[in-house]
DNA sequence: ATTAGCACTCTTTATCATCGAGTGCTAATC
DNA sequence: GATTAGCACTCGATGATAAAGAGTGCTAAT
């Protein structure tokens, strides 16, 4: 469908509009390029170009400017030849910021965002794990003083969630450390949905003495459970979106830093694409949301053990450098999940 | 120093500015204004105030604008005349909507920053604890398996932090127990300060044959307290900033938002005020740093006990609705300061 | 098939005149 | 003596017009 010729136009074409930001015309790609034609064949070559829908001109007398569908074809190509060698020396030095950095997992998150978007400098996104198939591995109550029960709940994957209640009636040490035991021997090892599911069929019958107490528990270990597994999400370098002049215009810039600042939305984006795969790409109009329909996403995922827990990403304008983007969060992916199994230690799944 | 028709002349203005955004005329004020006499005359008092630093001319043939120290007299008066009456229903309105939205205290924060920026339509700013006084009411090791164990720490204030940490020799039950009791007896209700004394003081040479699993606690501890005082800062409706017309200015706007995404310089900003008072407010110039010398920052505190442990605020240009700021800003700090009494108890201080 | 050449298109930039809001001064008025 | 009407003047904003420049697309020559 492309001859030769006509992807190398393409290419050159978008490589300068990727540089430039400017719509380019033939003179440019026939001197600065070296195709060996005049710019009169480049021009015809780019009208055939965007006959087929791989370029669009701003007005009769611009340049040409790549379309979506040139992005896409550029980046599978990308994709497809590149040889994926990582920079082992710069994978180090960012490991070991990143570690230096972040004793908390969400400190982790945040930091990465942070690095991603300033390496970039575009904008960045990162998501914190995700751990609904997360197993429990330990509950306890614990008496903090006469009137307040801390109840802990630890994941298998090492995270950790506490609240703290009050109670009017005494409740003695026994008690607590039978009710802990019980709810161990019942509940451990269980996912957040098993455990819904045992709660919602009043397993409890068993405890009748404790029962007061017992009703009192289990709504708030149903809540810490929701917590646990509850994902945030960050976006960092927000304002570099006013470094690229398609954002000149104050209302595009508005409704993109508007969009980065609605968590909700940002999760919807990241989880969009499946939570598989090494690199995912969503260019301009393939986006589903109206604000960043002229942005490109890239993400990437880290994992926890054998399991996708989460995803990274850079969000900038459509003419980004994919390929510097694409190494970078290939950078992240493979030391967060490092840094995360060396943080959460490597359960089984 | 100012007559008072200077002063009605001089709030006319204000008012006028505030709404309109546009540099006000000799013609408006008498006009709009009901001082009963000619435009003329306001010209004259107009210059009479220029010349008194209470109003700039953008250029000759403009009307004039208020300065920062109009501004400041304004606020002032405002403040020392106004009735401190507080609308309870919508009072109790917000809180309701904060307490059925808010489980945890960093939610509260958050929301709170979130309902404000929306029915003030600026931007807001709110401050997470600041809880250095807050004294250790229970610290327990807990073991998770025969590798992990889970150091919880219990403040006065309520507010818990664990951390989970590896062993590679077997510990058992017991001499964890011996340990969480002797940390408890000697830490329980010293201060964050005190305890970090205690242990640089190697009080702990009392345990001998437990040496080497207290030198890996203590660093533990040490750490977690850090953390638990460390305070955060969340923005909220920073891109209200844009429906501002003297945020037209890509540059301006841009400088605004990068400010707003540093939390470090937040902190500074809101902590720049004491922690003392009701409404604190910083006019434009008044403002420590560059890219906020043109807003206005009103900030208000709210306490747990008797202490002050943060503050929320407003930032906007300086041309703010200040009254209205002013009592949507108290609403929240009685709001909060009721909602944490409630979530965290009423420890004595 | 390629390319030189040229007319044509459309944006960008600069220039200039006009408009109007607002000031500041002066002289008349209360 | 304070107030005000009147008017010349200032200066940004607006809009029209022209010139420049970049680029296309067609035609005819190679």
């Amino acid at each position: 469908m492309l001859d030769d010729r006509k992807l190398k136009v393409l290419h050159a074409i978008i490589n300068s509009y990727i540089i430039k930001a400017e719509p380019v015309g033939s003179r440019t790609i026939s001197k600065q390029y070296d195709l060996g034609v005049s710019s009169a064949t480049i021009r015809n070559e780019m009208s055939d170009l965007e006959e087929l829908g791989y370029l669009n001109k701003p007005h009769t007398s611009a340049g040409r400017v790549p379309s979506d569908k040139a992005y896409r074809l550029y980046v599978d190509q990308l994709l497809k030849l590149e040889k994926r060698k990582m920079d082992m020396k710069k994978k180090e030095m960012i490991k070991k910021a990143l570690i230096e950095e972040s004793q908390e997992i969400d400190e982790l998150i945040r930091n990465s965002a942070k690095i991603i978007s300033a390496i970039t400098s575009y904008t960045s996104l990162a998501m914190s794990p995700q751990l609904k198939e997360s197993r429990l591995k330990h509950i306890q109550l614990l008496p903090i003083d006469e009137a307040e029960i801390l109840v802990i709940l630890v994941s298998e994957s090492g995270i950790v969630k506490n609240t703290m209640f009050k109670v009017e009636e005494n409740i003695s040490q026994d008690q607590l450390s039978t009710i802990s035991n019980f709810l161990n021997h019942k509940l451990k090892g269980m996912s957040m949905d098993e455990i819904d599911r045992t709660i919602d069929d009043g397993l409890f019958k068993e405890m009748y003495e404790l029962k007061n107490i017992l009703d009192r528990i289990i709504p708030i270990i149903s809540k810490s459970l929701e917590d646990m597994d509850e994902v945030d999400v960050y976006a960092d370098g927000v304002t570099n979106i006013f470094n690229f002049p398609e954002y000149a215009d104050l209302d595009r810039a508005r409704s993109f830093i508007s969009f980065m600042e609605d968590k909700d939305l940002l999760i919807e984006v990241l989880l969009g694409d499946t939570l598989e795969g090494d690199i995912e790409i969503t260019i301009g109009s393939e986006n589903i949301y109206e604000p960043i329909k002229d942005c490109s996403l890239i993400t990437t995922t880290y994992r926890l053990g054998d399991m996708t827990i989460g995803k990274i990403g850079v969000i900038g304008p459509t003419r980004m450098e994919y390929f510097r983007v694409i190494n970078a969060l290939r950078l992240f992916s493979v030391n967060m999940t490092e840094i995360l199994d060396m943080l959460l230690g490597n359960p089984r799944v």
